[in-house]
DNA sequence: ACTATATAGTTGTGTATACAATTATATAGT
DNA sequence: ACTATATAATTGTATACACAACTATATAGT
């Protein structure tokens, strides 16, 4: 019986890493309190480290299809963590923007996706984990080339 | 403004990775007129590597809720890649078996993953990619472990 | 100004996944 | 043997994502 190449392929860890990633993370914020997911959670950072942005914008920085977006949008709009304006420069566009709720609830948020990095980080070497994130840079950017 | 930190996360990039790798994988799939998704290749992969097992084997190679592979192999089914059949021996179980049609296209299957494997990962050296692999295995250990 | 094209967002549909509840069957403790 | 518990799979529900089709608005070319 052959090993099980596939499972030490870097499509499969990558895709079980990140499933763990963001279940603990989830989880995480679940026992806080907090009901968010991993996922709504990178659309609250870019928009909390930069100012309100349109949804071709987040599209654009998370790489992610606008209908995508779109629907993240709708799922953190109904739980109130974020605020949909249309713009007064393009009628087309909506910019969205943090809530007072979330806004309130950002730092305790980094501070769990902190704790949930380094639980998973702990048993790498610093330098060494930095040359495989550049690695793994590597490998999307080639791949971003190759979807296009 | 801050710099995206969160770009940087390995919680994003193993996502990112991840969903290029599948996104490429079934387009070229796609491409060689085979109608089969990323993830379900890794179903029929371990199902070639080894021999017919059920549904609760695949869940625990895959790490995948039961739920989700019972879905799975639905997708599975329906395209004519796989057949259920009940255990003699549990009643309860279903084993999964790879089809003639299938093995039929196996080969060709494994050529085009690897051909994405390798145009991904182009640009690293051998070596380190191992090295940066194994610290990809450490994390998920730690995260299977946090998860429990 | 008019028309063609491009862009922003939404909606329909399908796959992948998780979690909870359910059904059916097997096993363990007595 | 009987009951309690464990296990295998399915189904309901929800989020995440992609692709395609669509609507509305903006922009470019003439």
């Amino acid at each position: 019986m052959k090993n099980y190449s596939h499972q030490q392929s870097l499509g499969h860890l990558t895709g079980l890493a990140s499933r763990l990633f963001n279940r603990l993370l989830t989880i995480r914020f679940k026992q806080a309190g907090i009901d968010m997911t991993a996922e709504q959670w990178g659309v609250i950072l870019i928009l909390r480290n930069s100012e309100p942005m349109t949804q071709s914008q987040i599209s654009e920085l998370l790489y992610l299809e606008k209908s995508s977006v779109s629907r993240s949008i709708d799922g953190l709009e109904k739980r109130g963590w974020v605020e949909r304006q249309s713009s007064t420069h393009d009628s087309r566009s909506k910019i969205v923007m943090l809530t007072e709720k979330s806004l309130g609830v950002v730092a305790e948020c980094e501070e769990i996706a902190a704790s949930v990095l380094q639980d998973a980080q702990q048993d790498i070497d610093d330098q060494e984990l930095q040359t495989s994130k550049q690695h793994l840079s590597k490998v999307i950017t080639s791949l971003r080339q190759l979807n296009r």
